[in-house]
DNA sequence: GAATTTTACGAAAACGGTTTCGTGTTAATA
DNA sequence: TATTAACACGAAACCGTTTTCGTAAAATTC
């Protein structure tokens, strides 16, 4: 029952003609004569021929396949991304290997030199929170300086040169506090994390949205936790002892989780407190109120990365210019601002 | 700047040896004296040398890849599937190269045909909804027929002769309309989806606990879905024309999205209206109130997953003897039901 | 000192393709 | 009829490894 793949040499023993006959006679060359290329093309489909992947790849020294490194695939933001990379890496004939760091710097190294050994054509990576915090590039310096083409997307780092695609953090955030302004609050805090570049980003066009709308910052009115882990005792203590009247969070689970603190506390959203999230995933879309959230649109983002991958994979010029793509983000407004 | 990949070839040919004499004496051989053998590592660790992992694959015919097919990647379940496939995998030494098929019949035959031509040594997989629609498992059969070793976990078939993995829907099911009887309920919903294998698994344990608790059934109590759109006209017109004290969703999205529709009614959850659904995600966690739910162990199955597949692939004796490992759920209790 | 065994290494085949180049036949041209 | 061109195919190199086998030179034994 077990009818092991053929190849070019079994046809060719079989038909009793020489290998690279059978070879050409597959791509249909001119070389051949009708007859044999008959013969052998039939031949060929009979048995189900479908050359080998790994002989072509070290042939061509291409293989067709892109190697994705992202920290975590348990998350709405990420998980679109990846779609976005596959059905456009698919179109153009590329598959996709996904490795995870699992927020390790470590297994991020791992992974990329395993990948990097031959496996793949081309990187798309958002860095792991330990490699930002430990600000060390060298193992994906070392995958450029050896002519691999990479893109990073989200998570990236001025530190190492290549093709980028981010959304405009700094931007986002900041509309979304004016917008917060503009509705008429005054006291309007913020969740975010450290370590990562882009809720630094968030941060940085909050505080600029502030200052341009001549609102006296409050350091009171900024919790930082650690990473993405929803600590409940710091939010309710946040909560507890500061006022505000809008919450803006560098990601949704934050956003949930303190929705449901003052919803407790007997606050009415967004009558007494507004709030907006980063990432615009399920929660956002489900929760009760639903989440004004920034759409990331994570999905065009996986798109455009790959397309700048494989272009620069498939172009020999290696031209050294780096472009960044910066994706707009979108506020959805939902019932948890008003309108 | 470009320093490019460095080979056998490069290496011999710098130190005046032979490739064999090379490759041998970076493999520590016995064969090589020990001045060559330093002289070589020296040069090899120099000039940071890497066996390419293509050469490897097409020399070994073993790719150390694992080919892992899901229907949607934007999905708790799934995702945390590929974790627990991917750290069992990685920990073992094995990429993991993920395919989407998109729910999409064509683009399952098209990847599985991609990859088993040599790029990987086995796959993971769970159906899409048209094949599991279709009926169709031509391409599976392909594949194993060829030797290529195969897991199925979650939505599979008996038509493939295969391991497997699954949850007992049945039982997950059974157990949670008994618990829900057990507190008092009697008019039990279910909303549950068409075609797939797992739906119909649970739709007959409600129906076998059901039964079991001497409870009629009563064919208006069960909304079914095309797949896993929300229809929310049709949600809102069972909730208005059914009464009920509990329901049942075969999914956490269902669950959430009902919950909402019986709250803007004025139900109470749970005193008025209880709730269960499956797949315990991050929307069950942060739902307000929060949801009951059948946690599947993705992470787990993924484990076991690739222990089966890795354990086939390395062992050549080819036993034809198929396992099905059945991974058991666990109910979570939240808010949304009464304890 | 001759025969034998080690030692240390290289040549070559193999994995499964692609591609260049050479060549024996036949067909067209002078 | 001799010369050249076209045709149809095969040999061999190559991609980067691994591995078997053969063999000079050195070391050992008798």
């Amino acid at each position: 029952m077990l009818k092991r793949k053929i190849t070019l040499k079994h046809i060719a023993r079989e038909l009793d003609v020489s290998i690279s006959t059978v070879s050409k006679a597959l791509k249909n060359s001119e070389e051949i004569s009708r007859d044999t290329k008959e013969k052998i093309q039939a031949f060929a489909k009979l048995y189900n021929y479908k050359p080998n992947n790994i002989a072509i790849s070290l042939k061509n020294k291409r293989t067709k396949n892109i190697g994705v490194i992202i920290p975590n695939i348990v998350h709405h933001f990420f998980t679109t991304v990846v779609r976005g990379i596959e059905k456009y890496a698919n179109a153009r004939g590329y598959n996709v290997i996904v490795c995870l760091s699992n927020e390790s710097f470590d297994k991020e190294v791992i992974n990329m030199e395993m990948l990097a050994n031959g496996s793949i054509d081309g990187f798309i990576m958002s860095l792991s929170t330990e490699t930002q915090a430990k600000n060390d590039f060298n193992h994906i310096k070392e995958v450029t300086s050896q002519g691999i083409p990479l893109v990073m997307f989200d998570r990236v780092t001025d530190e190492v040169e290549c093709d980028k695609v981010i959304i405009n953090d700094k931007d986002s955030a900041y509309l979304a506090v004016k917008k917060l302004i503009d509705s008429g609050r005054r006291n309007i805090a913020l969740i975010n994390t450290e370590n990562l570049s882009v809720s630094n980003a968030r941060t940085e066009g909050y505080y600029q949205a502030l200052k341009d709308g001549g609102i006296p910052i409050n350091g009171n009115l900024v919790l930082t936790l650690p990473f993405e882990s929803v600590d409940e005792e710091a939010i309710q203590h946040f909560f507890d002892s500061v006022t505000m009247d809008a919450v803006l969070c560098v990601n949704e689970i934050f956003a949930i989780y303190s929705m449901r603190v003052v919803q407790k506390k007997g606050l009415r959203i967004p009558e007494d407190i507004s709030f907006i999230g980063f990432t615009d995933g399920l929660l956002s879309k489900y929760a009760n109120p639903s989440l004004s959230a920034i759409a990331q649109h994570g999905e065009s983002m996986g798109a455009i990365a790959a397309q700048m991958l494989i272009d620069k994979v498939e172009n020999e010029e290696e031209e050294e210019v780096y472009r960044t793509e910066i994706i707009d983000s979108t506020l959805i407004e939902r019932e948890s601002t008003v309108n």
